[in-house]
DNA sequence: CTGAAAGCGCTTACAG
DNA sequence: CTGAAAGCGCTTACAG
């Protein structure tokens, strides 16, 4: 790896000059040119691109801090950011934080001096959270938070309407006849999740309808918890008809363990989820969902960044971005009450309407 | 964003002095530690990760380029190399290539000075792939190459045994009683997609079963594709009693196109995949797959960087991963062919066996 | 059109 | 235990 010093020497010029060439800044007689381009072939030159950063006080690179980056939402995520930083010419410096506060704190000191931008979604909800920020933020670094309750201050900041979404959800539910809506929430802690539980119970009061603690289980986010979730739900007393997982992995998860115990969906139990992650459409049945424009929050958010690098004083922006409905073929309206799916409560009436 | 001089000025000390008590390298008086620890909280000093970069000629960062950052198996792969990496103390600094080879190369120029690792997967098979690797590879990074047919050379490789793999599929398939089996290819060019490809041809040819052209359509390892291919083979003359597609996620785009005709998987057609993605095992019926190593992938490219930077000079390694069949529920024995399935056959046999 | 020199923010022998 | 100085590999006024 031989640097400009080397391609100097044997071009018989000096770094000025060479760097001149590289960059096609300030002008170069043309055969001065043409010898630095033959020295700098000849030697494979390369520039070094942490020099180039320290000395032009920009580094090309954009942070990504992410709770995880596992699954098919954060997946969706990175690639929607990647796509418009690439565009824009940046790389992505991209970690997981593992839903760890204090990781995410080591995280961002490690990224001190090394990216011109940083895309930072917490791992935790709405307590401590602005103190936090306002100690381990980086200062001067242009940043846009992503779905944080307290947008305020010197960033951008980009949320999902989360609660409105899971009103969709429920309310798609109420119109088709169901009245046992339960639901499958996230983790503790996570503000996702603890908005689309709100505007689950929103919904369902504004339905005047009432909220049963039992129809209420949590999950984690995943597939596998959805699975246990679902159990949960199908050995309640009174089973619901329909069921609204804060996710989509977790709506799998649940369409996984009702295949298992011969419940078929749509027809003796509606499923919505949230997200619409690009296999949502493609499961059996094609999984109703709460669609997040994914791609289009990382498209947003590199403009965000893109602008505040410009424009630095500019007021920054919070933009809400609300998500839409997308019927699939895991709701209908509820089976009858009067004519129950034979299947459906086999365990329950031994005799079983003959 | 104080330097280290301001700190050094604010504690009047030098700049070494804050280095050491940074860095704790070197010895530093008590008193004298006390007064720059004030002055670094005093001002919120964080180091420079660049600067300290440059000057340690180590950055702590590791490259990984993909052909894309797209899907659930590059999904896990990151997330595998992440964990192995944050647990080495590394960060990753990500690209996806858009599988493209001008791009990858502008993107490993990008990288120079930037990375103390690269791991590399080429958008491309084996023609050319020596040359470019040659041209374009960084000199005295240490690298490893996954999915590379041309492993030799200054770096570690890793691969997967596709034809193995594919074989494995095959042969679950031919013992199931299998006779037509038909295959979904991946996109031309793709190394891993060519010797998936290999692997199905050998497999038949043991089995002593004809290859007909009619079975083989291609995609483009994505769920889309694989809805489109299974639809081809469906409205072939003769119709396969088992289909194996060379990725997971073509194989979900299949398996939801058999549902949108009404064909039932296992009992009306035998499906695999290859990959073993987390939600294979839950969509319904549960994929029976390929099962490819992935997150130890990521940890094995960590390990052997690791040991590349602690011994340059130690000869390489070039390692074979041996992928798995998962059974599950969407392979079952083919339909006795004096019975079919009446929906199988309904278009082609009027009548229907009375 | 070109070069000498300062500077980006750090680390680290070397000397004391 | 501490500091002055060189150096990591580049860029960029400034002077010529």
């Amino acid at each position: 790896m031989p640097s400009i010093r080397e391609v100097a020497r044997l071009a018989e010029v000096s770094v000025a000059t060479v760097s001149r060439v590289v960059n096609h800044t300030g002008p170069v007689r043309p055969e001065t040119r043409t010898r630095v381009e033959a020295a700098i072939e000849r030697l494979g030159y390369v520039p070094h691109g942490g020099a180039r950063s320290l000395s032009l006080r920009r580094t090309g690179n954009v942070g990504v801090v992410l709770p995880d980056v596992h699954g098919a939402f954060f997946s969706e995520l990175v690639r929607g950011i990647d796509v418009a930083a690439r565009a824009a010419g940046y790389h992505l410096l991209v970690s997981g934080s593992h839903s760890d506060l204090a990781e995410s704190a080591a995280v961002l000191r490690a990224l001190h001096g090394r990216i011109d931008g940083l895309v930072l979604m917490m791992p935790v909800g709405s307590d401590r959270g602005d103190e936090w920020l306002r100690r381990h933020l980086p200062h001067r670094v242009p940043t846009v938070l992503l779905n944080h309750p307290l947008a305020e201050g010197a960033h951008d900041a980009i949320r999902v309407d989360n609660r409105h979404g899971a009103r969709l959800a429920i309310d798609h539910l109420v119109e088709l006849g169901h009245r046992r809506i339960a639901m499958i929430c996230g983790p503790a802690g996570n503000h996702d999740a603890e908005e689309r539980r709100l505007g689950y119970d929103e919904a369902l009061r504004a339905a005047r309808l009432p909220r049963e603690p039992a129809l209420v289980v949590s999950g984690e986010f995943d597939e596998a918890s959805g699975m246990r979730a679902c159990s949960q739900l199908a050995v309640a007393s009174e089973r619901p008809t329909a069921v609204f997982a804060a996710n989509d992995a977790m709506a799998i998860g649940c369409l996984a363990a009702l295949r298992e115990r011969r419940l078929r969906v749509p027809e003796d139990l509606s499923l919505v989820g949230f997200d619409d992650i690009p296999v949502a459409r493609y499961v059996s049945p094609a999984l109703t969902t709460v669609s997040v424009p994914i791609a289009q929050l990382g498209r947003l958010a590199m403009q965000r960044l893109l602008a505040a690098a410009a424009e630095p004083d500019a007021p920054r922006h919070d933009d809400v971005l609300a998500p839409v409905l997308a019927v699939r073929g895991s709701t209908a309206p509820p089976a009858p009450a009067a004519a129950p799916s034979p299947d459906l409560l086999a365990a329950h009436q031994p005799g079983g309407p003959a």
